[in-house]
DNA sequence: ATCCAGGCCCGAT
DNA sequence: ATCGGGCATGGA
């Protein structure tokens, strides 16, 4: 991996194990806006970021080398090794192979606590566009402009401080519907400084959950995102419909079978390196339509 | 139109 | 412990 500067702008060459698009289009997140083919504006860590990707080389438009190598190479999860985590899942069973092979550039971002938090409340009966249009209007309220990029204007996702002033009745008018007092419990809890990242350094995987499912409107889907997209916590096997459906047909001959289950099997089957097995199958099935109709 | 969406809460078994 | 209805909103 070699970083160079160029102009304004920053480039990082010999990148593996990365596709821009499969990373951010497999619903991990829900702040990147496309442009043309992989080439992204992404707005995270309180920063705006315009990014594309030619073949193996990244080009950071208009930032500075110490933006890339603090903020963007860990928020890409960039120094990880994932031929190493493919290797060992593979190694489990070949049921994998193909996702992986699909879906090879897949990369768990390293996101923010409140922002994943408040995020994946959302997105409970809701579709991965909507989702992205409820965010992006929490931001617009209260967030920080952050500057204009081909004509569109962005702003960061609001801080802890901004988020607790709204109401379940602010909620509403932002048309968060039955979700209103969710976030408005989430966003007081956040405020008050007993609910940060921080929160749950020490804590085991159990304790950080059990925490994490005290906010209303979180379940163990959402805990489990929460977990597995900011808090590093990459053993975390998110379970939702479609998730469900996958492993019923890739696992259980297209039996049903309760998420409960599912739970137990992968814990036991792909161990602390769940989350990467979650996330090839999830991009890969959901393209795939696998298990629908 | 009706149906349903990266679920969760709540009350009934 | 497990099951099912209801939930706001908007897109197919």
């Amino acid at each position: 991996m070699k970083i160079r500067k160029e102009k304004n702008n920053i480039i990082i060459e010999e990148i593996t194990d990365f596709d821009l698009e499969q990373t951010l289009e497999c619903g991990q997140c829900f702040r990147f806006y496309k442009q043309e083919e992989q080439d992204y504006v992404i707005v995270a860590a309180k920063r705006l970021l315009h990014l594309q990707q030619l073949d193996k080389k990244l080009i950071f438009y208009n930032t500075s080398k110490e933006d890339v190598e603090r903020i963007w190479i860990p928020y890409f999860d960039l120094k990880r090794d994932y031929g190493k985590i493919k290797r060992y899942l593979l190694q489990q069973d070949n049921i994998l192979k193909e996702a992986i092979e699909e879906k090879q550039g897949v990369r768990i971002l390293n996101q923010e606590f409140p922002e994943v938090l408040i995020s994946f409340i959302i997105s409970q009966n809701k579709q991965i566009p909507h989702i992205k249009q409820l965010v992006r209007r929490i931001s617009e309220r209260s967030g920080t402009y952050l500057g204009e990029i081909n004509g569109e204007k962005y702003y960061s996702f609001p801080e802890a401080e901004e988020l607790a002033k709204m109401t379940e009745r602010d909620f509403r008018e932002m048309k968060m519907g039955f979700r209103a007092p969710y976030l408005e419990d989430a966003a007081k809890k956040l405020a008050k400084g007993n609910l940060s990242a921080e929160t749950f350094s020490g804590l085991s995987d159990e304790e950080t959950m059990n925490k994490l499912l005290e906010i209303k409107g979180v379940g163990k889907k959402v805990a489990n995102c929460v977990m597995l997209f900011s808090l590093g916590r990459r053993g975390s096997f998110p379970i939702d419909v479609w998730i469900q459906r996958i492993m019923e047909t890739l696992y259980f001959e297209g039996n049903a079978v309760s998420k409960e289950k599912i739970a137990t099997f992968a814990r036991e089957h792909y161990g602390k390196y769940g989350g990467y097995a979650q996330q090839y199958l999830f991009c890969f099935g959901k393209e795939k339509k696998i298990g629908r109709n």
